[in-house]
DNA sequence: GACCAGATTGTCT
DNA sequence: GACAATCTGGTCA
């Protein structure tokens, strides 16, 4: 994937990553998996962003350059990774939060414990154990090393969009994609009601 | 299937 | 010192 498609609003973006494929090189195996839900960051102007608040020892990767991986730590013991997008200067990221394990269910397996592959990657911080992601990862660019994305040319039917998930603020706001009728979607459920989009 | 408590530490006020 | 873009395993239907 070209670091143009990122140099956009994380609006535009995420919707647009749905189908799309997350590679890993790890442990001499590539593990891959279909991204099926991803949620949207608008930095400075959201106020369910951790760039909210200006940019921070932590959050710098978000205001650099798009085509980077921002990779946080939360609850005492979880990694979640986002794809920075917009242009350099502007605060925008995606939540990866949810893969259809194509590649190294092995390997994944291994990391997670034995368990279906519907519950692998059902969820932002089970699929970064899944492929080995962590603080070592943040600020990794998705060109030219161990982490990156490809398009198989699958064609999404349809997406849906719902509010985002675990927010207590902006948690208004229909910043939440998913592919509709998968089963791989994380069960964590959304603040308010749902909306289809064709 | 729905709901709830507990784990555990980095980050910012 | 409060709280977090979560997960798991328990209970009660």
């Amino acid at each position: 994937m070209p670091r143009e498609f990122f140099a956009r609003p994380a609006l535009q973006v995420a919707p647009d990553l749905l189908g799309k494929v997350l590679a890993r090189y790890t442990g001499g195996v590539t593990i891959r998996g279909r991204i099926v839900e991803a949620e949207a960051y608008t930095g400075q102007t959201d106020p369910g962003s951790h760039a909210f608040r200006g940019c921070t020892p932590r959050t710098m990767v978000m205001f650099g350059p798009p085509g980077f991986l921002y990779v946080y730590f939360t609850y005492g013991m979880h990694y979640c990774m986002n794809v920075v997008t917009d242009v350099d200067g502007v605060a925008g990221a995606v939540l990866i939060r949810a893969l259809e394990p194509l590649d190294g269910m092995d390997e994944m397996s291994r990391r997670r414990g034995e368990r279906p592959d519907l519950q692998l990657c059902n969820g932002p911080a089970k699929l970064c154990a899944a492929l080995g992601v962590g603080r070592q990862e943040n600020g990794a660019d998705l060109e030219g090393s161990e982490i990156w994305l490809e398009d198989d040319g699958f064609i999404v039917n349809q997406v849906e969009v719902t509010t985002r998930v675990g927010l207590s603020a902006g948690d208004d706001l229909p910043f939440r994609f998913f592919i509709a009728g998968s089963r791989f979607v994380s069960g964590g459920r959304p603040a308010k009601a749902t909306i289809t989009r064709p």
